[in-house]
DNA sequence: GTCTATACTAGGATAGAC
DNA sequence: GTCTATCCTAGTATAGAC
């Protein structure tokens, strides 16, 4: 039972199809959000832009956001829930090594698509607006706390390095989301995006030495 | 034999005088762009933070340097001559592998202490103008031949894995510069940067995974 | 709840006096 | 070659009509 049924017991079908309207065309700006975040990266990237990609006024934005900030993190959560849904449809049951890796792979491609928001750490208005956005916080908690498990399952397990401290393993594998290099591989022509992702999946679990 | 001297070749002396304020002045200016744009990155630095820092007028600044960008290609400039004394230093008869440990160690000493210049690779109108730029190119490509000879000669040597394209490696290390990582660690407050920087070689060279 | 039109600010760059 | 004062654009946000 949701808001909407509590709010109007007696006509949810109308309030309904009105309330999906209005989510649809939310959804259509947290997409164009997110494309042009993962292009120009949130400074770079205006409420003008986002305005014309929608193909609605800037004014009609504002209606549905209050601000910049609560755009950026509204993309933030659709990507969180995401990643959330793809880390819930692997096998529990598979080396966690092997999931971790599956996690970089994602990261990877949807940062390779074009579709990866990204966020200056430096903004600080921004990171005022993330750290009080409870959905936002809530999901990426959970991301966390799922891959924590498996990064401690797999040091136990003796797949991944024990010496490292967790929190180590785990900013190293979220830095995967935001690293320039794929980019850089891809602007040389040499390798395909399948290519490039094995490659840093290498360097990544397997570092730059010889084993 | 310099350029003032060529111009001036009865009174060398008092040119030389002024050129060495001209040039204090220009350091002193380089010097806080490197700063700000190490605190706050490329697009949050105003040009007025930078005249407050060096305690002149903006109008002054652009005396010295015709736009923003140039002041941020400048402080690119020093720095990438900064690492290249650095890697001169280094002992070319020592195994290349250490010497690439040496360059990371350096980058992140640099990064940790606050005076690694981060610039957006998305930002058009900067990547404009450092491509315009020779002084940089020059010491980029400077830079990146060093470290690429010590690159084959560790594959060769079998202490870096041969089956990595070498510009793989190179583009992962010059990454180093600007990890979020070290940050991220660091504001957890649990580890020295000594033990940071010594943690990211391990996950740089080593990786994640158990040897 | 969408539009047009506009207020307001920040910030890059310049004019012109000294 | 430094200053004060100003220009001008871009960009966030809002007012007010429909």
């Amino acid at each position: 039972m949701n808001a909407t049924a509590l709010k109007s017991p007696t006509a949810p079908a109308r309030r309904s199809f009105r309330e999906q309207m209005h989510s649809a065309r939310e959804d259509a700006i947290v997409q164009a959000v997110n494309r042009l975040l993962a292009e120009k990266g949130f400074d770079a990237m205006t409420v003008d832009d986002v305005a014309a990609e929608v193909g609605i006024a800037k004014a009609s934005l504002y209606r549905h956001f209050p601000s910049k900030e609560d755009l950026a993190a509204e993309a933030m959560v659709r990507t969180l829930e995401r990643a959330q849904a793809f880390l819930d449809g692997l096998d529990a049951s598979e080396p966690p090594v092997q999931n971790l890796q599956a996690a970089v792979r994602w990261m990877l491609q949807v940062q390779l698509q074009g579709q990866m928001p990204s966020l200056p750490s430096a903004n600080s208005s921004l990171r005022a607006a993330l750290m009080a956005h409870r959905a936002y916080l809530d999901r990426l908690m959970a991301v966390s706390e799922k891959l924590g498990g498996w990064i401690e399952a797999a040091q136990t397990e003796g797949s991944l390095d024990k010496t490292l401290p967790p929190i180590v393993v785990l900013y190293t594998l979220y830095a995967r989301a935001c690293d320039p290099v794929p980019g850089f591989l891809r602007s040389t022509g040499e390798y395909s995006d399948e290519q490039i992702i094995e490659l840093l999946l290498r360097t990544c679990f397997q570092g730059l030495g010889a084993r």
